[in-house]
DNA sequence: TGTGCGCCTTGACTTAAATCAAGAATCGAA
DNA sequence: TTCGATTCTTGATTTAAGTCAAGGCGCACA
């Protein structure tokens, strides 16, 4: 039987035709990535990008004595490294594996042909890299502009936009790595929850976390206070 | 007598036909703005992008209670603003020109019409949003992973390479200014400075800055001491 | 040749966050 | 269900950097 692996919709590819995405499939070669293992090193030469089928990969730096700065963590339908890709250029971060993870891998020259043919193709990745370029915009604001609850708060808002404004949210990462997606360490994290909670603005069990005051953590976002 | 205005090379337009580029001057229309003026805020609707003939413009975020983060400061032959029009989106940051500047406006509209026409200026984009990313990235990176001194010494070096290696190299920006694309304020840039200089990896004239020990400044870069 | 104004530096102090160290809670597997 | 290992929390302390306040330097312009 072809059981056909479930394709998530791929922001990438969107308002390609049909035809067209199937043709990008075409050339994407299937890779596997056990929980932990590392896809690319900090340094290596770019030959091609990949596409996020199921699983979770985290895009980190890490600092001289070790620590690491999360810059993304990509999900289904998420492409990564086309940035270097592109610029022929080596990749600037470390990929690594957060889950059992399937991957489509485009390399470099095929893909390059592809987009000759197709300027629509190339209209479509020129959207993601803008919305790419806006989040980081964003984040550069809150690490260099926003102290660390602040930045909390900015994430539970948005969470639970993302979340369809449920009151309550789960966390899908644990707090260690939300305290390095925030640019902080887990010490600090905890104590930013702490300052939140008593404040009453939001509740904490676990990784669900319910919103209380949804309009004191919108204030917090503005005032940093 | 018809004195044309000296073109820089603009990387935008790199792989295009001197016909093309003709064609993309056409539609752009020349602006002017003094120094200080601002260019667009924060907020402001995305009718269009810029690219700097002479000048130069910061890019940058505004804290509530007023401190900036400058993003990037942008110079002859550098395109900003085309994120937001190509996302048909708000400006996400202001913009401002440092000093007296040449515009070069493109519409939108018009804009995306040479493009659907032209994949090669597709890619020219695609390239410069890349690269564009790679240096959010980094900035990202240095905010959240070392402290001032290491991102001065990393400033210093990477400046010095854009102008040939040169030992001695020249801020183009007032300090203060540099303290705020370092993501920090003019004391303490002050102090950086003066801790560099106390252990002679460099001699500061000023604006002027005299790289003495290369290879120490590259140690501070990695060792973050 | 003052003098007024940016720009820069310095010193004293405060503060947010990192670090260090110790324990709790949670979870999974034998 | 108990052991072991992560993950998380808490308290004490340190540290980098921001803030506040004062003064100096350089320079354009009258």
């Amino acid at each position: 039987m072809m059981t056909e692996k479930k394709k998530p919709p791929i922001p990438f590819f969107e308002g390609l035709s049909a035809q067209q995405q199937r043709d990008m499939f075409a050339v994407g070669i299937s890779k596997t990535a056990e929980r932990g293992q590392k896809i690319f090193f900090d340094g290596d030469r770019a030959t091609g990008f990949y596409i996020v089928l199921s699983g979770k990969v985290k895009i980190y730096k890490l600092a001289p004595e070790g620590k690491e700065q999360i810059l993304h963590v990509f999900g289904p339908g998420e492409p990564f490294g086309e940035v270097p890709t592109f610029a022929n250029d080596v990749f600037p971060v470390h990929a690594q594996a957060v889950e059992k993870t399937n991957l489509l891998f485009f390399p470099r020259e095929s893909f390059l042909g592809q987009i000759r043919q197709d300027p629509d193709l190339a209209m479509g990745m020129l959207a993601t890299l803008s919305r790419r370029l806006l989040h980081m915009t964003k984040l550069v604001e809150s690490l260099s502009l926003q102290n660390v609850s602040t930045r909390l708060a900015a994430y539970l808002v948005q969470l639970s936009e993302a979340q369809k404004q449920a009151a309550t949210v789960r966390l899908d990462i644990n707090k260690g790595q939300l305290a390095s997606l925030l640019g902080t360490v887990p010490e600090t994290l905890s104590r930013a929850l702490n300052r939140l909670t008593n404040q009453n603005l939001i509740k904490v069990q676990g990784r669900q976390i319910t919103i209380i005051n949804r309009a004191g953590l919108d204030e917090w976002e503005e005032t940093g206070l």
